[in-house]
Formats: C-alpha cells, sequence, structure tokens
RNA sequence: CGGGGUGUAGCGUAGCUUGGCUAGCGCGCCUGAUUUGGGAUCAGGAGGUCGCAGGUUCAAAUCCUGUCACCCCGACCA
C-alpha cells in the first residue's frame, strides 16, 4: 500500500484546509470534546493519557534534577497579583475575577491564577531567611486560567493543566544555570519522549515573559509550517525578589536578594503532536506516548480458537508494551481505522489463516508496512517495532523542519518565502524592536527565537540593513 | 475586541427565499439473522421544547425584534 494513501474519510486533508484537518483528528481520535462555557475543553479518557504519560516522565525528570512537587492556592488576591508592575501589566488583561464569595460582595477582587509567580514569592519571602534555606527548588502541576478571545482545543483554551516550575536562588549565575538546565530538560523530554525536534534559543524583549529579565524558549514547527512555543523558562533575576522582599541572609551575615527562575510546559503539547506527527488518517502517536501501545485486532473472531488465541497473547505481551485487545463485534474494517485515526503506533492481527501458520501480521502505523511474524517472536519484534517507529518519527519530523527552514536577507525575500512556503524563516536583525514591530506588520511573522546555534546568515538586518547582531528565527505561530 | 458563519434527535444535515398535511434524510443507537484479512448486509425498532424569549398571524422551524451559545479568520497569548 502507499504509504501516503489515506486509510480513513470523515478526516479532511490536512492540505486542504489544516485547521480542519486538527479539529478533525482530535474529535476522530476521541481526545476531546466541548463543554457548554466557550474554551473550557473536556480532555476524555485517551486525550487525558496521553497527558498522563507526559506527566509522568516529566516528572521523573523533575525528581532527578532535585525538584519537588507543591501545590499553591486557585486564588490570588488583587493586591498580590498587583506587586510585580511588569507581572501584572502582562497578565491583568487575561485574568479570571472572583467578585462574590456567595451573595456577598468581596471586598477586594480575587483572581483565578493566570500563572502562579505571585504566590511562590509571597510563600519564599516567608520561608527563607538563610542562605541554607536556598535553593528551593520547586515544581507544582495544576491548572490555569487566561480569558483567551480565540481558543482551540489543546493549543488555546481558557482553563489549561500544566506544570511550573519555581525556584529561588542565592546567585544569578545558579538561577541561570537553572534556567538553561530545564530549558535543556524540556528539549530533551521533547526529543526523546515526543519525537519532537525543537529549536532552542532566548526570546527577545518584546517576546520575553512578564516580570522576566530573560526568557528562553523551545520552538517547534508544525506540518502546515507554522511554528509552536512548546515550552519556555524564565531567569527573573532578583526582580521578583525586591518586588516581594524575598531576602536571605548570606555567609558573611549580608542580607542578599534571592534569584528566581520559572518554567512551564502544558497541555498544548498534544496539539503538538497531533500537528508534528499527523497525517490525512488522522492521529499519529510516538510509542513513547501512546497509552495504548500495540491494538490485537481479531479477525472472524466467532472462529474456534481466534479469540482465545487474542487473549492469550494479549496476556503473554501485556508484559513487554502497553496492549489491548478488541473483541467488540464490530467489523474487522471499522477497527482497523479506528485504530489508525487514534495514531495507535502498532496493529496485531489474528486470524485463522495465521493460526494454521503459527503467526500474526503486525501493520505500522506510521508507515503502513505490513509484517508477518511468527506468533513466537512477537515478543522481540514489538519492542523493536516500537523503537523503530519512535525514531522514524524523529527522524520524519526532523527532516520535515528542516526542509521548511530557509533564509533571507532582505524584506522582499523574507515576505516571498513565508507566502510561498510557510516555515521557519532564519534571517539577521540588528537588535531594535522597531524592525521587528516593522516584520511583524508586513509578513504577520514573530521572532520565535534567538538560537544558541547562531549562524552568519549576512551582515545586515534583514529589515533596515543596519549591523546585525543575531541570526533570528522567525515564523507564524500558534 | 474586530470580521465571517452556524444553532432542527447523540452527530451531520434537508426544509427557511415564497408561513400551511404527521418536520424529511444519512450516520450512530437498540433487537434479530447472516457476516468478519480495510469503516458489512438485511429486517424491525426507539429517539424532536426546530438554541432561548418576545412579537406578527387563523396558522411560525420558516417572517420580525431581542438574546444566548458555539465554530472559523484576524489582533492578544502557553
Amino acid at each position: 500500500m502507499a504509504k501516503d494513501k489515506k486509510l480513513v474519510e470523515s478526516i479532511t486533508d490536512m492540505e486542504l484546509d489544516f485547521p480542519q484537518w486538527y479539529t478533525d483528528v482530535v474529535k476522530k481520535a476521541d481526545l476531546t470534546d466541548y463543554s457548554t462555557l466557550k474554551g473550557c475543553m473536556i480532555i476524555r479518557p485517551y486525550g487525558y493519557a496521553i497527558w498522563e504519560l507526559i506527566q509522568k516522565d516529566l516528572d521523573r525528570r523533575f525528581k532527578e534534577t532535585n525538584h519537588e512537587n507543591v501545590y499553591m492556592p486557585l486564588f490570588i488576591p488583587e493586591s498580590l497579583l498587583q506587586k510585580e508592575k511588569d507581572h501584572v501589566e502582562g497578565f491583568a488583561p487575561e485574568v479570571a475575577w472572583v467578585t462574590h464569595g456567595g451573595e456577598t460582595k468581596l471586598q477586594e477582587r480575587i483572581c483565578v491564577r493566570p500563572t502562579s509567580e505571585t504566590l511562590f514569592c509571597e510563600h519564599y519571602a516567608n520561608i527563607i531567611q538563610s542562605y541554607r534555606d536556598l535553593p528551593k527548588l520547586y515544581n507544582q502541576w495544576c491548572s490555569v486560567v487566561r480569558w483567551e478571545k480565540t481558543t482551540r482545543p489543546f493549543l488555546r483554551t481558557t482553563e489549561f493543566l500544566w506544570q511550573e516550575g519555581h525556584t529561588a536562588h542565592a546567585t544569578a549565575k545558579e538561577a541561570e544555570d537553572e534556567t538553561i538546565r530545564m530549558l535543556n530538560v524540556y528539549a530533551d523530554f521533547c526529543r526523546e519522549i515526543l519525537a519532537i525536534p525543537v529549536i532552542k534559543g532566548e526570546k527577545t524583549a518584546k517576546e520575553r515573559f512578564a516580570g522576566a529579565k530573560a526568557t528562553y524558549t523551545i520552538e517547534s514547527l508544525m506540518h502546515d509550517g507554522k511554528a509552536l512555543q512548546s515550552g519556555t523558562s524564565h531567569n527573573f533575576g532578583d526582580g521578583f525578589a525586591h518586588a516581594f522582599d524575598i531576602q536571605y541572609t548570606d555567609k558573611d551575615n549580608q542580607l542578599q536578594y534571592v534569584h528566581q527562575t520559572s518554567w512551564g510546559m502544558t497541555t498544548r503539547l498534544i496539539g503538538a503532536i497531533i500537528m508534528v506527527h499527523g497525517d490525512n488518517s488522522g492521529l499519529v502517536l510516538p510509542p513513547m506516548v501512546a497509552p495504548t501501545q500495540v491494538i490485537i485486532i481479531p479477525i472472524a473472531q466467532h472462529k474456534e480458537g481466534v479469540l482465545e488465541k487474542a487473549e492469550a497473547l494479549r496476556e503473554k505481551l501485556g508484559k513487554i508494551c502497553r496492549i489491548k485487545l478488541d473483541d467488540s463485534d464490530k467489523s474487522a474494517g471499522w477497527k482497523f481505522s479506528e485504530y489508525e485515526m487514534k495514531g495507535i503506533p502498532l496493529r496485531l492481527e489474528v486470524g485463522p489463516k495465521d493460526l494454521e501458520k503459527n503467526q500474526a501480521v503486525l501493520a505500522r502505523r506510521d508507515t503502513g508496512e505490513k509484517i508477518v511474524v511468527s506468533l513466537d517472536e512477537l515478543e522481540e519484534k514489538i519492542p523493536a517495532l516500537l523503537k523503530e517507529i519512535q525514531d522514524n518519527l524523529l527522524e520524519k519530523a526532523t527532516e520535515r523542519r528542516d526542509s521548511k527552514t530557509y533564509t533571507a536577507t532582505n524584506m522582499e525575500e523574507f515576505e516571498q518565502t513565508l507566502n510561498e512556503t510557510p516555515g521557519f524563516v532564519k534571517a539577521m536583525w540588528c537588535g531594535d524592536q522597531a524592525c521587528e514591530d516593522a516584520i511583524k506588520e508586513k509578513t504577520a511573522a514573530t521572532s520565535r527565537c534567538i538560537p544558541f546555534e547562531q549562524e552568519e546568515i549576512s551582515d545586515t538586518c534583514v529589515c533596515c540593513q543596519k549591523k546585525a547582531k543575531h541570526m533570528v528565527y522567525w515564523g507564524r505561530a500558534y
């Protein structure tokens, strides 16, 4: 079968209408449902299982780097939110306010957390006195609320699930090291678990987090050539510490301000998985985050011995992978389509003809390839194939990303490239926000990041042609 | 917040322009039989405050007014 052949009708081709394709996949793969309130999505069991796998691996990485989980309140009094000026200005337009408790109007408005810097800061001010109390390496898993104007499942929702790390350190260097360390944790996670290659770099001042001294980001590229900010890590310096008066006594009995960081990743990652690996037949899940890695489809299951064998295989193979058996009375063809839409990496077909020959058929979701395997070799073959699929997805995503990455040395080239071949554009920049604004005005592209790995595309700024300071990744973003 | 669109059974829709018989169809769902290697077939069955509130009319899914919600595209943001 041709690799690109569409296996399932009822999912719009991504080439025809990418947003519709995305919505179709989310819906047909049973990831979410809409609730009655705009922007508030219901994450269904299959979607939530993916999130749980993401959480589990990330949480392990956080703990390996000595972080502890905590839980902060959902509510923040307005006065607390306002302590850091840039921060409140950045978030005020999109916070949800609680004005009443029961029927009683509150003296002070309370906001539903859009992020928890202020809460962590207040707490840190209380618990940090000595250099012996540092560093504080905290993380919390929770949801936050941002009153977004337009919403889309996973990519932008009013409430979303995430983790937010918040740390406090004795020195500026320690804080900077932590910021970069966690960015690397994110990048490694994306590559190893989600099979998504990312560009690591620093955000420009314009794109920086409200209240941060420096914001670092990992940027990934979707099938349609649009960029997705997939995780951020911020160095706050001692700005919040001054606003919240977080001081400690150092070894020399001198009062010092702490240096802080925060970093976060969200359920948006599921949107990234969909848009990086998905195809016209639906979702394609990297085995590492597939709630079900192998689906067993019995063929002619009413026939003698088929179901028994399928069940025995499920039992045996359940020890080496996440496996399910669909013994419902739907037709085999229906099941094929169903699990392709759901992106399950491997399908194991077992029918009467196979049983006669002591074999089964394995079908790969990523390539469509069907492989006949002896029943005795499944325990070796399945893990090997899952690994191969995981590697292949990363390789394909990397190739696609690279083939959609262009360079430009002047605005005509820049604009033409983005219009004709959407993707990342690498171009030099003078460092002046006026040029950044002009580029956005003209091309709808924003600076994605100043990558750590710099290249010398040309000497002059793509926009004003003055002397260039940085090579920047630009793109239209979600 | 601007522009566009849509609300009729669980989902997708026809009907609306030009008001009129029991609101039609497909998918899904339930029962039974035959099926099962790429979304099976046949037979029977259940399921509707036509988003909501007013108004016009002998008569409203259809016309008018208001309202609510959702979707898409922008601007803002993870």
